[in-house]
DNA sequence: TTGAGGCTGGACTGTCAAGTCCAGTTGTCG
DNA sequence: CGACAACTGGACTTGACAGTCCAGCCTCAA
């Protein structure tokens, strides 16, 4: 069994260094693409380092999606934390979109891509990947349910559902925009969960 | 160069044995996951008929791509050409939620989960899958465009953003219901898409 | 300061996969 | 029926990768 936790700060910076370059290389070239011994180059980190801190390769990938995870959310924390007005939740749409112009349309999500390469293969990956979406989604569910007590949204919408469509919008936008090489896929998408957002509006 | 168009019938019927077994394999264990002799040992076929059909790996794999295209529009061929009716657009709706329920909500899109496999590592099977995705949304929006046409969408209505928005929705849901384990989510989606397009009703 | 355990380096092994090669067989067409 | 191309079988080469092993180095506490 691996180790971990490292007890001392220089094993601590280790791992972190070795769940960092993977992460960079699953985020380069997909999961499948990612050799131990590019972790290892990278990070820097010798074959043991690798061993000695996770089991095996699948350990270490599943390290990634949770750093993955809260790369992505870190990132957009600000905004994420203001989903409860409808100017917070444009700001939040805006900058998904700015990211994407800016990024060429590449990659599509770090995380949603993940799920077709390993959801199937792996299922403590797949676990993983699912408890990252519900950590992004209950961000919105909670700002969409500030705002139904605020009368913002009607009574009768369900907080629940409508997060669950925004992020289904976000995610098939994000992959079309991936697929096409368009950010304007996933302005589509967003400006469609506006509207969607909007008809449940108190 | 790899033979394109096999002359004869039984070159013909071992060129669509790989592709076949090649596709089924990579349904199930996704594209890095299948090798070579994994397919010449299901179509079956030997090593030198792979070379003699494709030019290499990523030849084959671009050839299974267009034919998983072919069997996720042909499955659904009967539903694609009646979007024209609303009642049409809810057997549609329905139709896919039950694939997916009786999938065990495994698996996701075969084309959606081979965007984040091969998106971003092979430039020409991220178009063969962009192409796909424009023959299937093409049927939505032709349908949605023929609504408009007998006045049942309003004439401010944007067939190819609604039919994008929806395909958005679709594999967003898809995505969601796959690493879930749960086919509620396409379902809660697909209302979603529905609430979209009434919201466009003349 | 010394020993135990956390940590590190890198060589080594076994496995498996992509792609090559060529000899042999089958089908087609003049 | 003969020649040529299409097709087939499978051994072989080369390289890459996951995982193992063990010797040696730091760090900290007693």
């Amino acid at each position: 069994m691996a180790v971990r936790e490292p007890t001392t700060a220089k094993g601590r910076a280790t791992r972190a260094r070795i769940v960092t370059a993977a992460a960079e290389l699953v985020a380069e070239q997909g999961a499948a693409g990612v050799s131990l011994d590019d972790v290892g180059a990278r990070a820097p980190a010798s074959r043991s380092q690798l061993y000695h801190y996770f089991d095996d390769r699948d350990d270490l990938i599943r390290a990634v999606i949770d750093a993955t995870t809260d790369t992505v959310l870190g990132v957009q924390i600000e905004y994420l934390q203001q989903l409860d007005t409808w100017a917070g939740i444009d700001r939040w749409f805006a900058a998904l979109v700015d990211l994407q112009k800016s990024g060429g349309a590449r990659g599509g999500c770090p995380i949603g891509s993940l799920v077709g390469q390993l959801g199937e293969r792996d299922p403590l990956a797949r676990e993983a990947l699912a408890a990252g979406f519900d950590r992004w989604e209950a961000h919105l569910q909670d700002g969409l349910g500030r705002m139904q007590a605020r009368r913002h949204l009607a009574a009768t919408a369900d907080p629940a559902q409508l997060a669950t469509s925004t992020m289904a919008l976000l995610q098939g936008g994000l992959l079309l925009t991936q697929v096409r090489r368009d950010a304007a896929q996933l302005r589509i998408a967003l400006d469609a969960a506006r509207v969607l957002l909007h008809a449940a509006a108190a």
